[in-house]
RNA sequence: GGGUGAUUAGCUCAGUGGUAGAGCGCUUCGUUUACACCGAAGAUGUCGGGAGUUCGAACCUCUCAUCACCCA
């Protein structure tokens, strides 16, 4: 005997070694002869990183299309791999050495610190790997990537140099967005915009040689200046005081005629002691402020444009740490004639040197004042710091060169993005693409393959050796960044299939099929996705793109570690299994909407996999068993063709709802067929039926109870992977579940309409007199009479036929037919005909008056509603016909219910 | 400041112009041997407010409000 609960946490695993063993996920299993391929690339997690829900909801979209479309017998290749993940993985190594007490990564030297960050990824890198199995996701393990492996870092490699032979990559001196905490340059979506709540301080600049310029400080109502006063400086508004030691310049606007006479005249910049002159350029508004700016090119972006516009030096007066940097810096030491107090600032953190350049402004006289001010400062994603525009030579991705033909893949529909308002984000991301910095000061990482000769010549190649060749046989040094780990993620697609090697993989499975994954990676990744394979290969990765939305809490909030509201999926799973979790994920995974995550949802869908054990244990102990000659669209009884035509529907409704990446309409579709059609009424009709006298009968139903268990498993199968293989396995089989074909049940046969219309009559009259018994208080156990009153013929021969089924999901015991209800009955009314149910003493007429008057008043609402309408002249001439008929057909419905009901009240009330 | 999305039952959410739905929760009844992780029945909605288009609006348009996210 099965016992009355599936237990996953001894299952789960178990399945998966079978399917393991079985190599039921290597590329290509179980499919048919001459399948299309079918490949989707997983978003490669980091080799840092454990499973999250977010991971387990994009894991389980794809395992559920992977599961699909094998058993549809396409050629399927899940390709599995994880990223280097530069910035998080060199902190992590550097964190544990320090934690152990070990030398630091500058003291033990680049080799020797790579030699350890892969010894971290041969112990803790495969985490993910085993949770994502956890999961019952169904990867081609066996062809597993790691974006630092050798053929992919060759396949990076080589990448840049023909993007850098095509002068699409290039190396520049530009600001940069530069992190403090890691040292290192990143790229400009790597930054965060925090609302802040800082100051605006208004330093003085006195004007050099004798000159002035008279300033307004009093107005009319009408905005007019009254009153002047002369200044012998300027004004300028900062939030960033610090960077005052590398101004070079004051702008303001060429239209701002309180300035006019002043550009080209200079200011004497305190601390520094440095002249520098007013500019005019359009940057500097004159509403804002005092209309006057100071200009910083090394420090901030829109200044180092004014600067290339009125040709103002840039003076970098910051360490790589944001420590202030002016001892030994040429460029702050030339043309300066800097005081003793601003020499002190050397060394200082550059929040450190904000406080004391206040204080001394405030000391010296040239602070103007001080106010409030909110605005958003940089953050970097990964260190959550504050970043500093900084200037340095680093390597650049020229966009604007490989952007067209990703435009054109998304406007021409050769990708599809799901939801579509995410073709917008994409677009206009594309449109307006800046040059990439993908040059990282960073260790761990793919090492730029550019070399150097002692006079600074580049030659990029992909090995040292080509590079020496190249430069005639000089001595080189090798370039010491690396490439944005997202630069190599780039290239995924063709790089886990050994591109640029012509492999077979890379015939077979290139152009992709799906990519599932989240909206926040839309720049990141999938828009440089399509650049770049568009660029080296000039096709796109992938047709359709399936972007999800976030899993939340309960409460709609963000998972955070701070909040402390972060689910484990793998405390879940531990809980109620995976295929729970899995089914849960897909029946909220509605298109576009965030989805906010509830144990009791979980519960409820480990419940749904409890149901379906049980209908398979129920199948069991009734001996419901069918051979593979059994063909259920040759089945006679009515019930039994009506579920066949059932499986065929849910079938179609989950194929289609997949197509369309609607995973909660194919996840409900299943869920009502399963619990809402097979168990609440085929298996309690087949109870019925398997007490039949009738030999033939029960073998029929024996069989296709057994089938249509199969067919529930089948069809779950790619949402619940483990308890359907699990009932699978119950039964004798030829095969595992996971090599089951995935069925088309109506190639020619069309759908059999008697026995449905007739089972749907059954149900809804076994439902009313289920509500009336309820409602008039009949006790469940009491077996009661029921007499036709007035039916249809479709009606009568659907009740005549089935009355055993009737009988016992109604409980009645006994049938016949009279002209009017007698007393001491209750009337009730399904569409095609009125019934009563006998009820001698046990009729309450209270009860069963209230019960008549509540029916009657909504019926009159519904059919006024309905009478109104087609009295309306507009609707019987615009409305289209059938849409008319409809209407027609409900309002004599309910006239027809309206007058059983009335008369049934009536009869009541006179005792008759 | 610009953009996008959301607002439907107590809660979480489906629902692309024609009868307002599901799950959970709630109330009542029930152990009828697949299942109490169950069964039967029931209650609960001015579909955020307002205006418009239409024979007809939860759905289309405009507007307001609130919330969320993205970009600057």
């Amino acid at each position: 005997m099965i016992d009355k609960h599936y237990d996953p946490a001894t299952a789960e695993r178990r399945i998966y070694r079978m399917w393991e063993e079985a190599d039921a996920f290597s590329a290509g299993a179980n499919s048919l002869p001459g399948a299309d391929p079918y490949c989707i690339m997983i978003p490669p997690p980091n080799v840092t990183g454990v499973l999250h829900m977010g991971h387990a909801f994009n894991n389980t979209i794809q395992d559920i299309l992977i599961r699909w479309r094998r058993m549809q017998g396409r050629d399927v290749l899940w390709q599995p791999g994880q990223d280097h993940a530069g910035i998080a993985t060199q902190m992590v190594v550097e964190r544990s050495m320090a934690d152990g007490g070990e030398l630091s990564r500058q003291e033990i030297g680049r080799e020797k610190f790579l030699e350890k960050v892969w010894e971290w990824k041969g112990q803790s890198g495969g985490a993910i790997i085993s949770q994502l199995k956890r999961l019952g996701a169904s990867c081609d393990w066996s062809r597993n990537r790691f974006t630092m492996d050798s053929g992919f870092h060759d396949a990076v490699l080589e990448v840049f140099v023909r993007l850098y032979d095509k002068g699409i990559i290039f190396r520049g001196k530009r600001l940069v967005n530069w992190d403090p905490h890691f040292e290192t340059a990143i790229s400009d979506i790597e930054v965060e915009q925090v609302e802040t709540e800082g100051k605006l301080w208004r330093l003085r600049y006195p004007l050099e040689n004798g000159e002035s310029y008279r300033h307004p400080i009093a107005f009319n109502d009408a905005g007019e200046a009254v009153a002047w006063e002369d200044r012998d400086h300027l004004v300028v508004a900062t939030t960033r005081p610090e960077t005052m030691l590398g101004d070079t310049g004051v702008a303001v606007n060429p239209a701002d005629e309180r300035y006019l006479h002043l550009i080209g005249k200079t200011v004497r910049l305190p601390l520094s002691g440095r002249s520098i002159p007013i500019v005019a350029d359009r940057h500097a508004d004159p509403e804002k402020g005092t209309g006057a700016v100071k200009i910083t090119p090394a420090h901030d972006f829109n200044d180092w444009e004014v600067g290339l516009r009125t040709g103002l030096r840039a003076i970098n007066v910051m360490s790589p740490r944001a420590e202030m940097a002016l001892e030994n810096n040429p460029d702050f030491l030339e043309g300066c004639d800097a005081s003793d107090e601003a020499m002190a600032l050397h060394g200082l953190d550059r929040y450190e040197a904000r406080e004391r350049i206040v204080q001394l402004a405030g000391e010296q006289g040239w602070l103007d004042g001080v106010s409030d001010d909110r605005h958003a400062v940089p953050h970097g994603d990964r260190s959550k710091v504050a970043i500093e525009p900084y200037l340095t030579d680093q390597w650049f991705v020229d966009a604007g060169q490989i952007v067209e033909p990703a435009i054109d893949a998304i406007r021409e529909g050769r990708t599809r993005i799901h939801p579509e308002q995410y073709e917008n984000l994409y677009l206009s991301w594309l449109r307006d693409i800046k040059p990439w910095c993908i040059s990282r000061q960073l260790w761990w990482g793919h090492q730029v393959p550019v070399w150097y000769d002692v006079e600074g010549n580049a030659y990029c190649a992909p090995t040292e050796d080509e590079a020496i060749a190249k430069s005639g046989g000089r001595a080189l040094t090798r370039d010491p960044d690396v490439l944005d780990t997202w630069f190599s993620s780039g290239i995924w697609p063709i790089g886990t299939l050994g591109w640029p090697e012509e492999t077979p993989e890379l015939k077979r499975y290139f152009p992709t099929d799906v990519l599932v994954t989240g909206f926040d990676i839309i720049f990141f990744w999938v828009a440089r996705m399509m650049m770049m394979q568009l660029a080296i290969v000039d096709q796109v990765p992938f047709h359709t793109v399936y972007v999800h939305a976030l899993v939340r809490d309960e409460q709609g909030r963000k998972m955070s570690k701070s909040l402390g509201n972060v689910i484990d999926p793998i405390e879940l799973i531990d809980k109620y299994g995976a295929d729970a979790v899995r089914f849960t994920l897909a029946a909220m995974a509605a298109m576009g909407r965030d989805l906010r995550l509830s144990e009791n949802r979980v519960a409820g869908y480990r419940n749904f996999g409890t149901k379906l054990w049980n209908a398979a244990r129920f199948a069991r102990v009734n001996h419901c068993r069918h051979g593979s000659d059994f063909e259920p669209n040759s089945v006679s009884g009515t019930v039994n063709r009506w579920i066949v035509a059932e499986v065929g529907n849910v079938q179609e409704a989950v194929d289609a709802a997949l197509e369309a990446c609607r995973f909660n309409d194919a996840a409900e579709a299943l869920y009502g067929f399963v619990w809402g059609s097979v168990c609440d009424w085929y298996l309690e009709f087949a109870k019925e039926l398997l007490n039949s006298e009738d030999g033939e009968v029960i073998a029929e139903t024996r069989q296709n109870v057994s089938w249509v268990i199969d067919q529930c498993l089948i069809l779950l199968h790619p949402f619940m992977p483990f308890i359907t293989e699990e009932i699978w396995g119950h039964s004798e089989r030829s095969n595992m579940l996971v090599h089951e074909r995935w069925p088309r049940y109506r190639q020619q046969d069309p759908i059999d309409q008697d026995p449905v219309r007739d089972t749907k009559l059954v149900i809804r009259l076994i439902e009313e007199i289920r509500s009336a018994r309820a409602l008039m208080r009949v006790p469940a156990a009491a077996r009661i009479g029921m007499l036709e009153l007035d039916l249809n013929d479709d009606l009568r021969a659907a009740v005549d036929g089935h009355t055993g089924l009737i009988a016992r999901l109604g409980r009645i015991d006994s049938f016949g037919r009279a002209d009017k209800a007698p007393s001491g009955s209750a009337t009730i009314s399904i569409e095609g005909g009125v019934f009563c149910l006998l009820l001698d003493q046990v009729v309450d007429v209270e009860a069963e008056s209230s019960r008549l008057a509540a029916s009657l008043s909504k019926i009159r609402n519904e059919a006024d509603a309905v009478r109104k309408r087609l009295a309306n002249p507009g609707f019987i001439n615009r409305a289209p016909e059938s849409v008319v008929e409809e209407n027609r057909t409900r309002l004599v419905n309910f006239e027809t219910k309206e007058k059983v009901f009335a008369q049934a009240l009536e009869r009541l009330k006179t005792g008759g």
